[in-house]
Formats: structure tokens, sequence, C-alpha cells
RNA sequence: GCCAGCGUAGCUCAAUGGUAGAGCUCCCGCUUUGUAAGCGGGCGGUUGUGGGUUCAAGUCCCUCCGCUGGCUCCA
């Protein structure tokens, strides 16, 4: 007899053993209809497993549990997607298909190139395969059997899989009515109980991919796609996509006139008036806080003597991603980084405990050469300006510097209504300079504040800079890509590299530890974040134009340039709309724009001292007294509100 | 850097190997405008670069440059 446990705790019980599907049946036809899989004991499995020992199951449908459903939905896209391959390409060989974040890929070796215009082919065999509704079956062999048969098959891949793949039995899946199959795919599984139960799916994409990642690797195809409970679903995260799009910060960049990319400097970004605006809001609220939070600034050279780099580390650890040049026969190198010259100054007299700790900070323009493959609008360029700094202190002040630095990073990202923000902590890479010792020393420092901090995170582990372990702040932009903002570095290395010293109480001469911070990280990708993060609608105090004066017609251009004479006393940034158009363009132009307030100015504003006020995003006006207005508006910017215009983020 | 795709007017996009075109922007008129695009006219191109195939190339082939999506890498 076999006693099952549903989820209520409730039992039934069975004279033999029973399929999952057998126990959704007995519990009601609609869920056997619904049902996609089981949980056995809490673990995922296919609904044709046979229950044979007492457990707890719960039938997996899109309601009971939508994030294994999609899942499972998906990884059978994924098979469906491999077979529709391999007929089309009977020479194809599968490498590893699983589901990530918004569907799924399968990895591909194929010489022949798979191309954007075989997607309606692909997805029409797809089409078929579902239309079958073919079940999906388990076969298990033991690892020998498996072995002998993938290395008579001859998939090189496959069998690395397999041999990787833990536990004595190893899984296939089969598709086709007949009992041998027409497509067999090694894969732990679970899957949908048949091909029919794949809802609405699409190819997306196409990309090449090192197999296992390696670069030193054969270079695979990599196909991606999606595949939803319903044609609505898919529609819907099309359109989203779409939506996604219309806020990259690219493409706003361009609209709102903000930078620019030029052939002649490829990942070197230009910015224009307007861009500089925001950037400058941004570089005055930094220095602001910054220097509320006891640091100090400097700035240091960009180009330096190749020697420093060699000293510092860099020229082993770094010199790939660095820039070089001659000046007299004397070999340079341009800076990807802000701490060796930081050093150079702090060694440039000496100091004593009472400074420590020495907060120091830098608004540092970095050189870096990154793979042209990575460049990236805003988010990944070659050149770029950190919002760096470096603490100076004690061993036993590293956890207060580190909450405190933490507590700054959530203070600045909270004024920019930045709150998604994911936290990680990267240990000791591959190359790296220092002992195991201090690494060690330094990660548990980290720990301890995050602890402190009550703060949850992720770990990165070996993923840390050359010379120290890493928190890590990241957002994600408007498409799911996640980009690094903030870090904070630890750094027991360069001080050691560069001798440096304090003074301590007793009058020796003692090693400071080195914390290297940036908060908003870089403030091109900063900037571009925040593009995407409010859809261009810049909350007013960063908004590059504030406030448009617009008079209806060429008769209030009088008034409406006094009142423009006013704003601008107020040191509001604003622009006056005397375009020979009517007001309904005059609006539409500023809404393209996203400039925050619109005042429309007519002859009854002009008799009264008033402006009718339009907020973005809003279509109800009010009129105002002018110094009402002003007075609102410089107060929201001081206060650098962000909720009384719409922001999009 | 690697794989695939793309590159036509300032922008968004058309053009079976056969005379490069539209909308918006911009300029000039008309209109004097009341809450998300008034009307008319005009300017604007050696089709990213260099080569090749062809009677003929935006279109086919090759080189380089740039961009897009991934991979490796990273703030």
């Amino acid at each position: 007899m076999v006693r099952v446990i549903l989820p209520d705790d409730s039992q039934l019980e069975f004279d033999r053993p029973v399929t999952g599907l057998e126990v959704a049946e007995r519990i009601g036809p609609r869920l056997a209809r619904q049902a996609l899989a089981v949980r056995l004991d809490g673990e995922l499995r296919d609904l044709a497993t046979v229950i044979d020992a007492d457990s707890r199951v719960q039938i997996v449908t899109h309601q009971s549990d939508p994030e294994a459903a999609l899942d499972l939905l998906r990884h059978s896209c994924a098979h469906v997607m491999a077979e529709a391959v391999c007929r089309l390409f009977p020479e194809a060989q599968l490498v590893y298909g699983p589901t990530v974040e918004n569907g799924f890929y399968y990895d591909i070796d194929l010489d022949r190139p798979i191309r954007p215009e075989d997607f309606p082919a692909i997805e029409a065999q797809m089409d078929q395969i579902v239309q079958a509704d073919e079940p999906f079956r388990r076969r298990e062999m033991d690892r020998q059997a498996a072995l002998a048969k993938l290395r008579a098959e001859g998939n090189r891949y496959k069998i690395d899989n397999a041999g990787r793949a833990a536990g004595d039995t190893l899984s296939f899946y089969v598709t086709g009515a007949d009992p041998n199959g027409r497509f067999e795919d090694l894969c732990r599984g679970p899957h949908l109980p048949s091909t029919g139960r794949i809802g609405a799916f699409k190819i997306m994409s196409i990309a090449g991919a090192y197999y296992r990642g390696d670069a030193r690797e054969k270079m695979l195809q990599r196909v991606y796609g999606t595949a939803f409970p319903d044609k609505k679903q898919l529609a819907a995260y099309l359109n989203q996509l779409e939506e996604a799009k219309k806020r990259d910060h690219r493409v706003l960049g361009r609209q709102m006139d903000l930078f620019s990319f030029q052939e002649e400097g490829p990942g070197f970004a230009f910015f224009h008036p307007k861009g500089m605006i925001i950037w400058n809001e941004m570089v005055d609220y930094w220095r602001q806080v910054n220097r509320r939070a006891g640091y100090q600034e400097v700035r240091t050279p960009i180009i330096l003597n190749e020697q420093l780099w060699h000293q510092s580390g860099h020229w082993d650890n770094y010199k790939e991603n660095m820039y070089f040049t001659r000046i007299d026969e004397v070999d340079y190198a341009v800076k990807p980084m802000n701490c060796p010259g930081g050093c150079l100054i702090y060694k440039n007299r000496p100091h004593s405990y009472r400074e420590l700790p020495l907060r120091v900070a830098e608004l540092g323009l970095v050189h870096r050469h990154e793979a042209s493959g990575v460049l990236h609008g805003l988010l990944r360029v070659r050149q770029f300006t950190q919002d760096d700094a470096h603490i100076y202190c004690r061993a036993d002040q590293i956890e207060s510097e580190v909450v405190a630095v933490m507590d700054l990073a959530f203070e600045i990202y909270r004024t920019f209504g930045l709150t998604d923000i994911r936290l990680e902590l990267s240990t000791m890479p591959e190359k790296h300079i220092g002992t195991e010792d201090i690494w060690n020393q330094a990660t548990d420092a980290l720990k301890g504040a995050l602890e402190h901090k009550k703060i949850d995170y992720a770990l990165n582990p070996g993923d840390g800079a050359f010379y120290g372990p890493k928190i890590d702040f990241h957002v994600r932009d408007c498409i799911g890509r996640s980009w690094q903002l903030g870090t904070i570095q630890l750094d027991f290395s360069m001080p050691e590299r560069f001798d440096l010293t304090y003074v301590d109480r007793d009058n020796s001469e003692k090693r400071p530890v080195m914390i290297h911070r940036a908060i908003l990280g870089s403030l091109e990708r900063f900037l571009g974040i925040l593009i995407e993060h409010y859809a261009g609608a810049f909350p007013l105090w960063l908004a590059p134009e504030q406030v448009r004066v617009m008079p209806i017609s060429e008769k209030t251009n009088e008034y409406a340039r006094q009142v423009l004479n006013r704003l601008q006393e107020a040191n509001l940034r604003c622009t006056i709309d005397q375009a020979d158009d009517k007001i309904n363009a005059k609006i539409k132009r500023a809404h393209d724009q996203r400039v925050p307030y619109m005042l429309i100015v007519g002859p009854s504003e002009a008799q009264s001292d008033t402006v009718t006020v339009r907020t973005r995003g809003r279509k109800d006006q009010q009129k105002w007294p002018v110094g009402q207005f002003i007075q609102i508006a410089a107060q929201d910017i001081a206060r650098r509100r962000l909720d009384r215009v719409d922001s999009a983020g």
C-alpha cells in the first residue's frame, strides 16, 4: 500500500504504486487536466513518475506553482526547439539547453551558421511537434550503459555532460509516438507530460557562445527562445520589450540631445550641453554629501610614468586593459585606476595616527581598453569618470568605515530614487597580489560589515579586484541587464607596495589599510542608468530644462518674456517657445522633450500676472501667481524632490 | 577579441541588379492661434570606407570602420 500526503496534510491511499497523474486523477479531473509535474517530498519530478513509497506529493500546475511550471515549460520548449533544429540540420550536435530568466537557450554545434531567417522554419517545425502533442518519456540507464550509448553516438559534448552529472543513474528524454522515440536527448529533466502543453513560444535571437564559457574552446551557436503558458502572456512579454526599448538610454540620449558617440572615438562619450547640466547637478550633489561625510577631494594626473604601474601591480595584472604612450623617450601609461596616483599624494608627507581615517575622494578620469564587442552606450565605455575615494585607516577602523560607506551609498541612491539595489561580495581571483592570509582577513572584515548591517548579499567567488575583495552594488537596466554601480574594495597590498605609513601613538611607523570605494561607480554609467530609470523624465532638480514658457500667440510674447526673466532671476533653467505654432504643438513638443513644467500664458494670464501651469505627466493645469510658482519650484529643487513632477521611475 | 545581424537625408524608415523616395526636423511664407502635431513651399544624399563582379550596384562578392544582440571580460 502507498500512502500519499497532500500539501493540506490530507492523505490518500493506493493499493499499488501510482503515477503522479493517477494521484491527480484521484483528487479531481480538473486538476488532472492541469497537472504538469509533481513535487515528491519537495523534489520536482515528471508527472509520470511512479510513486512506490509513502511520500508527500504536490501536483504542480500553473496555478499552484507558477515559477516551477514556467521553468518546466521553457525547459521542455528548449527540447522541442532542439529537435526542430536537428530535423532541419541533421548534422547538428546538441550541447546544453537550460532555462534563463526570460526564456531558454540551446547551445548547438553546427558548422552552418543559423540565421534569423531560419527562425520561421525552426518555429514551423516546433509548431508541428507541439501540435502532435507527443509525450516526453524519461528513460533511465546506469552510468556505464549511458556512457557507452553516448560514445557510440559520438556527441563529445553530451559525453562530457554525462561525465560531470552526479549519481549512478543518467536519464534521457524521448519524444515521439513509437516506443523507441524519434528524438532523444540526455537530460536531467523533469519535463511537461507532453509537447502539447507548451503554450506560446518564440525564437528570439542567435548568438555565439564559447563551449563551457571558455574563450579557448570552440564557439557554439546559442539559440535563444522564450515560452509562456499562452499567447497573451507571450504578447505581453514582447510588448514589455518594446516598451523597454523606448527608455533605452542610447535612444533617449539622442532624442533628448544629451550625449553622442562618434566613429572617431568608439567608447568615448561626447556630452552635449543638456547632458552636462545633468552631469554637473550630479557632481554638485556628490560633492555636497561627500564633504559632509568627511571626505577631502584631490585630483591626480591621467598620464603617469609606466614605472608606477609596475610598482602598483597593474602592469602584471591589468596591462591588457591599459593604454600606453611615450613622452621624450620615456614610457608612460594612461591611468585605468586612480589609486596609485592617490598613494603618491599620501606619501608626499608623513601622517599621524590622529589623521586616520583619512578619506580622500577624487572624480578620476580613467581609461580602460575594453574589448570592442562589449561597448554599450554609456554603460560600458573606454573612458569614464569614477567617483572614487580612498580611505586610509587602521585595521580596527575597517568595519565602521565600510559601514559608513554603505550608509552613504544607500543615501545617495535613495536621493535618485534608486531602491532596487543588489549587493555582491567578491572574493580572491586567480590573478591577485598579497597572501591568502591577508585575503581571508580582508574578506572577513567585509563580511563583518555586511552582517553588522544585516544586509542580504550574494557571494561571487573569485571575482574580487586583483588587490583585494570587494562589495559591489548592482542595479538592473531597463531590459533586465545588471550593471555595477558602487564598489567597496579592501586593500592591504597597495599600502605595502607603496610603503605607506603613519606614525602611531607610540611613535612607531605603522602600515595603514586602504579602502577603495566608488558609489555612483562611473558617472557615465550612472547617468545612463538614470536616463533609463526615469525614462528621460528627470526630476526637477536634474532636468536640463526645468520650465518652458509658452505664449498662446505672438500677442503675449512680451508678457512671456517678462515671466522668463523672473524665472531666470530665480535661477530656474528655462526657455521660451515663441514659435509660430498653436499651443497644441508647443505642448506636444515640450512633452516630447520631457520638460517638467509648461507655463502657458495668454492675454488672461498677462492681465492677472499669473501663469497656467501644466505639469509633465498630467493633463490638468492650474493658474498660479508667477511668484508662487517660482517659490514652489525653487523649494522642490533645493530639496531634490522626486515626486511632484512625474518621474517615470 | 569571437559568433550572428545591421549601416540609405540631422532623426525614423522606403526603394524585383535598371532615373535614390516619404514623414518628422530645419529654413521661408500664410495663419495670430487656449491645452499632446494648422496649411503651403523649399533646403537636404558620391547610399559607412576601399576594392571587385556586371552594359548597369543602395541591392551581389571581398577588405576595413562603426553599431546592435550575445559570448569572454568589466565601473
